[in-house]
DNA sequence: CATTATGTTCAATATTTACTGAACAGAATG
DNA sequence: CATTCTGTTCAGTAAATATTGAACATAATG
């Protein structure tokens, strides 16, 4: 593994605490991602993270839990291999989305509990009535992306020539 | 400040941390909402929270940075009140776009560092680039939002009339 | 100018969360 | 059946984060 990549691991682990997730899950996933192997072991993770089996175990668990990655099982070999898995766009981010439908909830709920009408309560509808909207919109943005994408896509990879 | 209210400022305090904001501020923001006050004075948070002034000092600079809570000046009252703002749903949604951005980001300066162009390379270029059109995306989505919202929400509070 | 009111700052503490490492379990191998 | 391999579990520790509370700054009041 270069320096560069393990330089890119940490980072990944930094931008990963971000979204809630911790360090060690976000090195996971860094390192699957620039490895360039179709798929690797527990001992390959641990050693290339330099972490205890505690942790790694913990964390695949989680990773693969929440769908980033997946286990795969290889003939004539016991050990358990690990890679990204293909989780579509659309669901990474619809398990956003119940976050905010759960903060919808609760201001709907502070609102069932006021006494008054007024400004804040005004506020709290239009918030709630948003997000829960939004959960339903989004189906509809995720079909112009599949329609879109290919072309959007293709005009990425033809920028990134370009640079060249 | 009735038990039942008492007792969802706890959930408020619980939900918002999910959403990577402390308890504290989950705490202060429900309070804002059911307290059924124009504005609320700093002393009446703390004792309404039994928290220090400290941590009411610095949780309302940082709702206040964040825009979910402005403070209120009064005439011939040198104290400095509080109250929700009327932050707009887009911008609160923005808000959680830029760390999708920041995602893709990653995605991409680990797909540079790759020595192939593999199955990995293909998933990282899709969910970057899905993230970054939906960014732009977002303000179509709001746009009509604002064209379909007072529909929306006269059908919401229809809806709950009709329940009573 | 002394006093009071309002809020800020920050070091100390409490709390939460992540991580380690050693003991353990089960399954494959010889 | 003993041994090795693979991974899990969990108590203990480390690290990060939130909260407190006392000292401090500033501005208004008498």
């Amino acid at each position: 593994m270069t320096e560069k990549k393990l330089q890119y691991i940490e980072e990944a682990g930094m931008a990963f605490e971000l979204f809630g997730m911790t360090r060690m899950a976000g090195r996971i996933l860094g390192y699957l991602i620039v490895c360039d192997k179709e798929s690797v072991s527990f001992n390959e993770i641990m050693d290339a993270l330099k972490a205890s089996k505690g942790s790694i175990s913990g964390t695949t668990k989680q990773l693969i839990t929440i769908g980033f990655v997946e286990p795969v099982s290889l003939p004539g070999d016991r050990k358990t291999y690990y890679r990204i898995s293909n989780l579509k766009v659309g669901s990474i981010l619809k398990a956003r989305i119940q976050l905010f439908l759960k903060f919808a909830d609760v201001l709907d709920k502070g609102r069932s509990l006021k006494e008054k009408n007024d400004r804040v309560s005004e506020w709290t509808l239009e918030v709630s009535s948003f997000y829960k909207w939004f959960g339903d919109e989004i189906d509809l943005v995720l079909q112009k992306w599949e329609r879109e994408k290919e072309n959007i896509i293709k005009q990425k990879t033809e920028d990134n020539e370009n640079k060249l």
